[in-house]
Parts: C-alpha cells; structure tokens; sequence
DNA sequence: CAAATGTCAAGAGCACTGCTCTCTTTAAGG
DNA sequence: CCTTAAAGAGAGCAGTGCTCTTGACATTTG
C-alpha cells in the first residue's frame, strides 16, 4: 500500500472537497482497484497483472472496471507512477537515517535503501527500470518522484560543496559535452556541470548494478551482490566525495 | 538473420550428418520459423510476439509450429541465444577494428559496438538486458556469447598487463570482496581480482548506460546520449587503463 | 514389394485475455 | 418526487497459448 494517498491517480476526477458520497466511494473503489493490482503485480509480475483477475479480486466484473481504468495500460501507469513514488520514499527515508555531516554515509544509507527497495519489491523495480511496454509514454506524473529520488543524490553532492569538504571534480567538460547534459542542467541550474555529469553517471551506474543483480545477470559472476554493491558505493564515493 | 547458422538451437535433435531428407527440411524450416519470429520481435517486440502470427507468415497452422518449439517460451529462448550471438559478434568486430597496440581505441571501439548494436537492435537488447520474463532461467547457451562479449573487454585489460602498460588497479580488495567474487574469479583465473572486479563494474556500468537510455530515462536528461557514453567511455578508460 | 512405423500438418476446441457494446439498476440533485 | 447521470452486469468479439485427435505422407523394416 504504502502512501497510495499522498499521490492521486489523476486519469479519475477526484474532488478534493469530499462533497459526494458517490464520489467517496468512488475514490474508495479506484484505491481498492489499485491495491489489487498492485498485490498482483507484486506477486505474478506485471505481465500476470490481468485485468479481469483483478476485477474478480474487489468483486466486480471486467467490464465494470473500465469505468476506474480507461485500459490495462492506464492501471499500469498508475502502478507505475505508484512505484516510483514509493521508491523516492526508500531513498528518502534511508538517507535521513544517516548524520547530515557525514556526506559519505548519506551516500552510503541512500545506495542502499535503494537497492534493497529494489530487492524487495523486483516486480515494481522492472516495471521502471526494466523494458519499457511497447505503447509506453512517460507518464508527466513521474517527472516528480524521479526529481525526489536523484534529488536527494545532488543535495549530498551540494552539501559537500556549499561546505568546502568536496571540490568540483577533477577535469572540465568540453563544449560537446556541456551541450548533450544541457537538459538536466537546466533541472538543476546551481550545480556545477561536472559534477552533474559525474552524479548522473553515478546514479546510472547504481541502476545498472541493481537491474544486473536483479535480472538475473550476476549468476555465475558474483556470489554476493550485496557486498559487491558496497564495494561499488564505496569505489563511487571515493570518485565522488574526494577525500570523506 | 545474421548467424543463425552458427549456433543450432539445441532443443531439437539436428543431426550433424546430413542424413536424412526428412531431418534436412525439419532444420531448414526450423531456421524458418527462427527467422520470422526474429522478424516479428524486431517490428513489435516481444510482448507482440505471437506464436500464431509466425505460424501465419510461415504458412502454417499454430499447431504445426509446436512440432518445432515446444511452447512460446522456448521460441523466446532461441531469440535470446541468438541476440546474444549478435551482440557478442557486434561486439568483437567493432574491437578487431582498433589497432592491438592502442588499448584505448579497442575499448573504446568495443564500447561504441556495444552501444550501436544495442540501439540498432532494442528489442533484441531489451530480451536480453531487460526484464526477464517470469519463468525463465537462464539457458546453458547463453553462458558461451557472454563470455565471448565480457572476453573482449578481459583481453584488453589482460594486454595491458602483459605489455606493461598498465598496472592493477589502485587499492586491494579485502577478503569480503575477494569472496564476493569468487565465481568470476574462477573464470578468469590468470587475471588479478582487483581488475576483474574493476572491469565487472565497468561493463555492468556501460550496460547500465545503454539500457538507461533505450528503456527512456535519458529523456529530460541527456541531449545526445551518444556523446555521454562516449563521455562516459573515457572516464571508465581513464581509470581502467591510467596512462593510456 | 508390402506392411509397420514414425512424422507431420491440420483442425477443433479449451481457457484465457483486453476491450466494447447494450441493458438495467441505483442513487443524487433539482 | 422525478429526472438524469453514473455504475454494475452481461454478452460478445477478436485474439492468445496450448492440447488433443485425425488423416496423410514418408521412411524404414520384414
């Protein structure tokens, strides 16, 4: 379930003011809809996410369903929308576990509670990092939790040069360079371009070590990916936080 | 098509001797069907592959095609085998275009042939580093093509060492590391564990660079995500091959 | 040469899917 | 109270993977 409040689906009108009671219930079903899904998606994986099972679970018939979800796909993107958001939250909340002071262990504390978010719940991870469906758009209701995930990488990172305890990395982009990272430049205008492209490496790095040990890759390769993944944070600190 | 011809798929008895007429058009129109589904999986992915709709484009029936490929499942396996073939064919021709002596151009070479092959082939990428699907384990033939790809990237490293190019990596892994990598390390007996693990991470990273990309995350993010890698590339071959 | 043996394509059919349509019930607001 | 809009139910369409049976053919053996 987790905060499946905080974020609404916004494909059904939802009054703010609770005024209708059919309008309560409405909200009431679409939640309850979506928490059905979400235990199937979580346990037969989002290519056993069926539209009528689902339907059959809150004690409706298939085709009442449509009138919460206009298709299979829109209830996968509010599944979607809820895993990243519920993502964010790991990472958040790991993060604040750490001393602010202590840039590396906020490193530390936000790699991990990113991995073992991904480790508990792989269906969700490979609904967002996995391969795409075929007929999919980015969701506009993603941009945010996504924001909040690496946000919380980039304040590590800005903490460290507000307080002098980190330097811009070593080397400087060229202009080529400077124009491909333009976009996330623009998300976030107060940090060094270096460092953004050397944080968003960072971060592509981390995903691409959580889908390989999900996905089956590491089989035969590593016998503990947990460790490796330490090993990898610790590699990635010392490259990032020079000198903590 | 590429290679098709250079790795059977094992799951049906191909007899090396030309014997029977009977065996020889059983091949021939196994390799039939591998085409069309290949076809089918470059146009609409995997989730649109449908067995009935090879069957169609062959001339068959649905039934019929079951005398070849025991389920859906096993057809998918084969385009795995085989988009590992390619990837890792892709991979080793790119490299061979590079000049021995310059460990840089090879890694660079064999990175870019990685990326260009993947961007070529999504779906095909997608099988293969996306997500997996629900009952799959990873067939025993899979195992030769990745060691044929991640062999590549091995050999330069090893090449370096040899001709005193480089040296291992700064820093020692402790003896928690050093467990963690225990199978890999059996692969590559003659090969430092600092390296092994240095260059694992680096080809988990290039993977996670392209997957990034191909599964839609760069949007919003990267301009030219060709020059990122290549960005990217040069960063992971300053610290793979310092000096170089 | 003829009969037994295997192989194969075809078709029907089952259980399931996403989705659309129509019909009826139900409840809210004027 | 009564109109109107929303919601559930059901049938139905086209598609899927897969199984089973049937009849035709080729291959091998007696």
């Amino acid at each position: 379930m987790s905060n499946a409040s905080t974020h609404d689906p916004e494909h059904t009108a939802l009054p703010s003011k609770a005024e209708g009671v059919r309008s309560r219930v409405r909200t009431e079903l679409t939640l309850e809809i979506l928490a059905a899904a979400k235990h199937h998606l979580a346990t037969q994986g989002a290519s056993g996410l069926s539209l009528r099972a689902v339907a059959r679970d809150v004690g409706m018939v298939s085709s009442a369903v449509y009138r919460y979800f206009p298709s299979r796909d829109d209830l996968l993107t509010a599944l979607i929308v809820d895993a990243y958001e519920d993502l964010a939250d790991a990472i958040e909340h790991g993060e604040r576990k750490a001393k602010r002071a202590d840039l590396r262990a906020r490193w530390f504390a936000a790699g991990r509670a990113l991995r073992h978010w991904a480790v508990g719940h792989p269906h969700e991870y490979g609904l967002i990092y996995g391969t795409p469906i075929p007929g999919y758009r980015a969701p506009e209701a993603t941009i945010a939790p996504v924001l909040r995930a690496t946000n919380v990488m980039v304040e590590i990172l800005r903490d460290g040069i507000s307080s002098g305890t980190i330097a811009s990395p070593h080397g400087s982009l060229g202009s080529a360079d400077r124009r491909a990272i333009a976009p996330i430049r623009e998300t976030f205008p107060d940090t060094p371009p270096e460092m953004l492209a050397r944080g968003f490496g960072a971060w592509v790095n981390l995903i691409g070590l959580v889908s390989f040990e999900l996905f089956g890759h590491m089989n035969n390769v590593i016998d503990s990916p947990s460790t490796f993944f330490d090993h990898e944070l610790g590699r990635l600190a010392d490259d990032l936080l020079p000198g903590m």
